[in-house]
DNA sequence: AAACATCGCTAACATTCGTTAGTATATTAT
DNA sequence: ATAATATACTAACGAATGTTAGCGATGTTT
């Protein structure tokens, strides 16, 4: 009888949820069927309930588990006692290897949390609204101590994080430049936009 | 018995494909069903097929009519007699105005087009892979002749088209600045983050 | 070895899906 | 007015979906 191989100190529920994101990056959460998943844990469709709630209730668990990472950074960058510049730099740092090293669960949890069904819907938004808010107040401040040029900082805030869900294409590319060059390639990029010189 | 209503010269079937594009947009290709699709043109689901052959079809129609426009915007920008920081902003404005002012199209275009079937599916990635390509190749030709300083041309072909469609947000944000401001802040960043100084 | 909990299986369910067939009703052309 | 075409309707199809119930197999604890 077929049995969900755990390694590394991985629950059963874990490992569903891993193969999860990788499924639901590729085919999109609606496309990927229980199914689906189950054929890549190596199961019958049935079997995954004994771990899981739902197929929404792991779209949960990917959605939250990113955002917290991300709340959590930004609470620990507010508290340092350093230039806004740096502080973007730190966040913009963090995204990007973020998107990195944890590929999978990023990119679902960015692009598909609108398949979320409420409270849990609109407590991710709120999350999210109020991280850009939280990023954008870093850079107002940048601005008004001239380390910043003039921009509307919701706009830069915007650019930010949608540019670096653009390292999905790197991920899919055949021929990759390694990861420290594509993360100081973005850095030069994303940063040199912003100082006011 | 309800009719297709057209107006300003639309045929029926374009106005499926508009109100297809909204519908795909807010709930994804998956997600957005033809009953769906139907309520909104104010007609049963059968009756779609007058005028359609399939779901499919409408995503076909939508990502390729983007598809070209942006390929014949990059023909005649490749074509000019102007420095390449001049050619990338034009490209840059170019994809701004029609994330402006055609979001729902390029949106779904840009998102959903990984349910397309073959063969449109690899001749849609094909172009995909040529446009940045050619877009890759303006940036070194600027790199080269010292008005771009030294990236990786791939890695900021990508940060550009992936920061646009950020665009998104704007238009489902509740204070909007405007149009043109959200023009000069992404031009300015953008451009700002690329330029040799 | 007995008792218990965990885990996976088969079978089936109610829905929803895209789509087709066949028919009725509008609109346009003769 | 009549014929022809375009468009919409109802009804239904087979397939796929998420999920549950019930049972047997496996693993763990006593």
């Amino acid at each position: 009888m077929a049995r969900i191989k755990t390694e590394n100190n991985l629950t059963r529920k874990e490992v569903i949820v891993a193969k999860a994101a990788t499924l639901f990056r590729e085919k999109g959460f609606k496309a990927a069927s229980m199914r689906d998943l189950a054929e890549a844990v190596g199961v019958e469709a049935a079997s995954l309930y004994n771990h899981i709630k739902s197929k929404t209730e792991i779209l949960h668990e990917l959605c939250f588990s990113v955002a917290n990472r991300f709340l959590h950074k930004i609470d620990e960058v507010e508290a340092e006692q350093t230039s806004s510049i740096i502080k973007i730099e730190k966040l913009l740092r963090f995204h990007i290897n973020e998107m990195i090293h944890h590929y999978e669960e990023v990119y679902v949890s960015d692009r598909e949390w609108k398949h979320l069904s409420d409270p849990y819907l609109s407590n991710f938004q709120n999350q999210r609204r109020i991280y850009r808010k939280r990023f954008a107040a870093i850079i107002e401040t940048g601005i008004i101590e001239n380390q910043i040029k003039k921009i509307d900082a919701a706009t830069a805030v915007l650019i930010m994080l949608h540019a670096i869900s653009g390292i999905e294409s790197w991920h899919r590319s055949t021929q990759k430049i390694t990861a420290e060059e594509l993360e100081e390639n973005m850095i030069s990029i994303l940063v040199g936009g912003l100082v006011n010189r």
